[in-house]
DNA sequence: AAGTAATGTGGAATCGATACCACACGAAGA
DNA sequence: TCTTCGTGTGGTATCGATTCCACATTACTT
């Protein structure tokens, strides 16, 4: 592997000259800069970023924290990072937290250790002792998904849309509804939606029995758990299900069509996610339309500006959502 | 941003003794220590990556290059990967090249500069720059999903699987059996998996009309395409449709149901990739378990091996594959 | 009592780049 | 002719860690 010196040497100029032609500052001649375009390309030469990066203190390379790699969500997301930040120069770090809070501290003190320029996280909970971690970490941050006092925030419309989706029901003159959720711990997706879902019931007057509300855990599986319990349990059937992300209103769905309980007649159907699964399913599911990418490539805007030092001041940023209505209502 | 200069100065011994206590090698006091080990924790003193790995020449870090990042094979791959290398210490850089073969030296390159400890490749080709590219790498190098020659790589049994699925319609008594594949310039995907589906018929002295076979692009839309040609003109209609990948399936099934030509009574399906998608569309697509996930933790292990210097020569492994019979049959 | 081994600590070189500063040289202006 | 400027180049300190080597101590052998 050879280094700047070696170029130097075989190009007849010192390191000071080859560093300058490499980056275009600074008068070189143009014999020089020839010869050392030259001894370059023979040697094969890659500069290290390593050492480039401790002398300037830039490594141009941004981290981005996910709560788990392999979900559509966050493919999704990290894509539109990943264009807005390579477009720019930037690269991409992933570190993956499987769900664990006590990993997404760790995972921010390996990203400082890596001096990247910047963080952003995928948030899934807002405990305190994540937020003093970001306040002591002086780079740029970004949160993506719940917004964290004192962080700079982009979140989706997690109570707006479950409102909404909770009127186009009572709209359709549904009365009891289901809905299946998730731990409060997780503020966006557990309790924000759950609270536009029991604001718009209150605010068409309908009461909502407790046994209509599940807990999930994101999985198809605890989807078609939580529809088992509200048809065998309750004592006012629902007919209409809420299910706060398309994996569990998928997982629901299954319950439901082993059970010949038909979809939209008699129970109809709402998850979140416009995830390819719920365009294909029969019927197709309807959902709501977070613009995955459109959320990444803005928080990736974000941290670029903090990055040329555009704004200081914290911003919240709430993006925009579409109901999507299929078959499934 | 403390240094270790600092930590040395505030527990008042030398920068050498805050090493030894930070790498746990040499002698040290008992007493040094502790005084080291209460400055590091007041201070909050992080170290810097990449000082040490410029002093020792390692990074802890492997580089994945992905065709896409926001693909269902590529995130279990990933997740496979990720397991694996954490497990072991080592982090993950991630890069994309778009499905452009450019990309891919660019991306190698890059990685090298950022002194990666290892490459992981998904890759999608086998062009000759590529190959010289990574013959001058001199750094431990695997690729996953294509048998490149001089190169350690971890492949899928596309011809074989292809040749099951391709017999086991042909035993189920059918004899037209449309194809829908992609360039073979992608030659796992698109060469072997078509080869596997013509020997099979071969095999069983069955004729191949040029019109059953079609060429999609990955895409839902491709392989509503490719249906909507095999189903209007061929002269012959298939009784059955090959796809090679799931969305190609699904995209397919979607023209069948959109005519209603009965799954799997008229025309049976099957795909490739037991995506989660496969599990939840109606009828549930038949389709090819390649085990992801394994593949990327082989794959990790493979890179890990090298890394620890246990094998030199170049492997070749061939991965298991499962077929997965549901009602698209 | 003297020599050797074990333990503990620090100085200084090093990794590969950047960037400040000094200096050389020819051309233009006074 | 002497400054002064613009241009071109190299020396050297620096970034933050590790590691080799040298040098003290102290402990253990004979």
């Amino acid at each position: 592997m050879p280094t700047i010196k070696d170029v130097a040497k075989r190009a007849g100029v010192s390191r000071t000259t080859v560093s300058r032609v490499l980056n275009d500052n600074g008068y070189v001649s143009h014999e020089a800069r020839t010869r050392v375009v030259e001894a370059v390309k023979e040697m094969g030469y890659i500069p290290s970023a390593h050492a480039k990066t401790m002398r300037t203190k830039r490594s141009g390379v941004i981290g981005v924290i996910l709560p788990r790699i392999s979900t559509e969500t966050a493919s999704r997301v990290v894509n539109g990072i990943e264009e807005e930040l390579a477009a720019n120069g930037y690269q991409i770090l992933l570190t993956n937290t499987q769900l664990k809070p006590e990993k997404e501290i760790q995972n921010i003190k390996l990203l400082k250790s890596r001096q990247v320029d910047g963080i952003i996280l995928l948030a899934t909970n807002r405990n305190q002792d994540l937020l003093e971690t970001i306040a002591d970490l002086s780079i740029p941050f970004v949160a993506l998904g719940q917004e964290l006092t004192g962080v700079t925030s982009v979140v989706y419309d997690d109570y707006h849309s479950a409102f909404d989706v909770t009127e186009s029901f009572i709209s359709e003159g549904h009365q009891q509804i289901g809905f299946i959720g998730v731990p409060e711990t997780d503020h966006a997706v557990g309790f924000l939606r759950k609270q536009g879902y029991l604001d718009a019931m209150a605010k068409h007057n309908l009461p909502v029995k407790e046994e209509w509300i599940q807990d999930g855990n994101f999985s198809f599986e605890s989807g078609y758990q939580a529809a088992k319990q509200l048809m065998e349990q309750a004592q006012v059937k629902p007919t209409a299900v809420f299910a706060v992300t398309d994996r569990m209103a998928i997982g629901a769905l299954g319950y439901l069509k082993e059970n010949q309980i038909n979809v939209p007649s008699e129970v109809a159907l709402f998850g979140i996610g416009a995830s390819d699964l719920s365009k294909h399913v029969t019927p197709p599911l309807s959902t709501v339309d977070y613009f995955n990418e459109d959320a990444g490539q803005k928080t990736a805007q974000l941290i670029l500006e903090q990055l040329t030092g555009k704004i200081i001041e914290k911003e919240k940023i709430k993006l925009n959502y579409r109901l999507i209505k299929r078959d499934s209502v």
